[in-house]
DNA sequence: TGGGATACCATGGGATTTCATGGGAAACAA
DNA sequence: TTGTTTCCCATGAAATCCCATGGTATCCCA
């Protein structure tokens, strides 16, 4: 599981250190790295270890053969992934369009988010963090009880 | 498995690089390359290593003997699909009909899809890429529970 | 409980390898 | 022959490997 806030600097090769306690999280995984994607959700990355990418593909692989809904998502989710891996310190280089759709210039904010992390330019998840923060203040019953109708934070922004 | 997606050049030739990772996940295979067929869902190429073909064939051969749909399969597949050999820096060489079917020109984008992968012109995967993109954000929750059946991506987009 | 030693971690930079691509020569087909 | 395909080598750019360093947290023992 990945846990925790860190932010590491990117440095002029592009190369980023993944937070110790998330490499941890994914060592014994086939490939000695982790799979990164642009979200669906806002200008940040996505990642996380093999065992997520199994899950989706476990979810993709109950679809039919040659839907249109399964195809569109294998191209977004194993197109739009790409596995990065890690140096012999633990670093990974970050392409330069990941860097560019995520605004990440000199820092990159790696947050824990139990089975999959992100990854946000510092300054942009200050913003994001205070309204989440905001949000779950206002709404913290619902941890109790999820809302139905999956609404989430910070949506349609 | 088959991730990320990449363009690249096509020369005067017809050849092309085949990415080095699409390349290392066929790398044992008893035959050194690719096979490759058009797509009966659109304008683009389909391809895949080995482990496909023998996956496929075995589908195939859990079907009954004189099936019309059968036979229509196998003609299709094994008739239509090609084995196209790496050389010795990792270039295949694409038949015409092939870049023909999917109006490839000087560049041709190659996207993972897992178990297989996607060969498409750039600007055709881009118009392809915006929609499906488009469905995904829609319809992430599908992945968890799929739909049943009807909706398709990019329709009246 | 303090303080020193140790291990771990993030970072920097040089050297090396890999990769995509171009073009010539050789093998092959018509 | 003539045109086409396959093999091989060359090249520049980019990604990766490897070693070094300083700082920080942790451990251990007095």
């Amino acid at each position: 599981m990945f846990f925790s806030t860190t932010t590491n600097g990117i440095d002029a090769k592009g190369r980023v250190s993944v937070p110790a306690d998330f490499r941890a999280s994914v060592a014994g995984d086939t490939i000695n790295g982790i799979y990164v994607w642009r979200s669906f959700n806002g200008p940040f990355l996505e990642g996380g270890g093999q065992r997520l990418m199994e899950e989706l593909s476990a979810a993709i692989d109950a679809m039919d053969p040659y839907d249109d809904s399964r195809t569109a998502f294998e191209r977004v989710i194993f197109g739009g992934a790409r596995p990065l891996t890690f140096d012999s310190t633990g670093r990974v280089s970050l392409p330069k369009e990941f860097a560019e759709f995520a605004s990440l210039s000199s820092k990159a904010t790696f947050v824990g988010m139990g089975k999959r992390f992100e990854i946000w330019d510092p300054e942009a998840h200050a913003e994001r963090h205070a309204r989440d923060l905001e949000f779950a203040r206002e709404n913290k019953s619902a941890l109790r009880r999820p809302p139905a109708n999956g609404f989430r934070p910070g949506e349609g922004a």
